[in-house]
DNA sequence: ATTTGTGCAAATCGTTTGCATCTGA
DNA sequence: TCAGATGCAAACGATTTGCACAAAT
């Protein structure tokens, strides 16, 4: 379904864009990096980019999107978000951003960036820089949860 | 070097409030309790907890860490603090309230609730409510990182 | 030909769980 | 007494690592 030796326009780009960061653009960061950036902005976790390729007949291993992720990341290609401490999402959107993020379904939403704006920042401690901002809403159903009684506790 | 029979007043106070919330004043609930509640705010992870018990005495196991961390966030008595997907913190400050986090040193900081304030907020999505709201900072030395000179990638 | 990347499986890390034993009210 | 807690060790899920093999320049 792929043409193994052609590259098309997108992936000269992409393998330009590799090169010019250091990354040999080799067969699945390429694959990857078509997933990731192909289709606007994305958050991915590693096992779920991993089916994905996969099921896009990209032969890739686990360690190999874990590495790539992380090199991407590094690069400025893409950015971590962190939501929960389960696991990691990488996000196409390198800069500040904002999620909605429900912890008994697992979603995360994107928060368009003007949908969020600050009145007042703090100055980073002495010494430190700010890297960036990340906000995360956690939400919830909004039903039942009437009133917890006291005495739950598993 | 602890008096296991007698309860100070402390250990009075927090007994009452464990009770409130429906849990049972064990001696490792108490004892933990004392250490997260007895000097002012602080961030600890489960492990970090755990060695601070054992060191001040405590006859507590990790998997009762664990546990204690997670009925005492339930009860409200603590917060979870997201800052990176390694491990998860635990914050004896409840309210509302930001932090500065430095991944290359893991330290975190917190920010009051004050110094910083929303000019706009996004409505949650339909039919879920707003849970809270989490804002890291994240910060990094001020110093070398020149620019990396492409090619970096290891 | 060299150097860098990849795949696999085993190893790690933080966290959770199952279950027998103990403890507090 | 007896429900609820605890300790231990095994189980777990996400991520990392070591090393032999393969691919890119």
């Amino acid at each position: 379904m792929v043409d193994e030796t052609h590259r098309d326009e997108e992936e000269e780009h992409l393998a330009r864009q590799l090169k010019a960061r250091g990354l040999r653009p080799t067969r699945q960061r390429l694959a990857l990096a078509k997933l990731l950036f192909g289709r606007g902005h994305r958050h991915v976790a590693a096992e779920e980019l991993y089916q994905e390729a996969r099921q896009a007949g990209v032969s890739v291993s686990l360690a190999t999107v874990y590495n790539t992720l992380h090199q991407f990341t590094r690069a400025g290609l893409l950015s971590e978000v962190v939501v929960g401490s389960g696991q990691s999402y990488f996000d196409t959107h390198v800069g500040s951003h904002w999620h909605f993020f429900d912890k008994t379904t697992g979603e995360i939403l994107d928060i368009p960036e003007d949908a969020i704006a600050f009145a007042r920042l703090p100055a980073p401690p002495p010494g430190k820089v700010i890297d960036r901002i990340d906000v995360v809403i956690r939400v919830r159903r909004a039903e039942p949860v009437p009133e917890q009684p006291l005495g739950r506790e598993d």
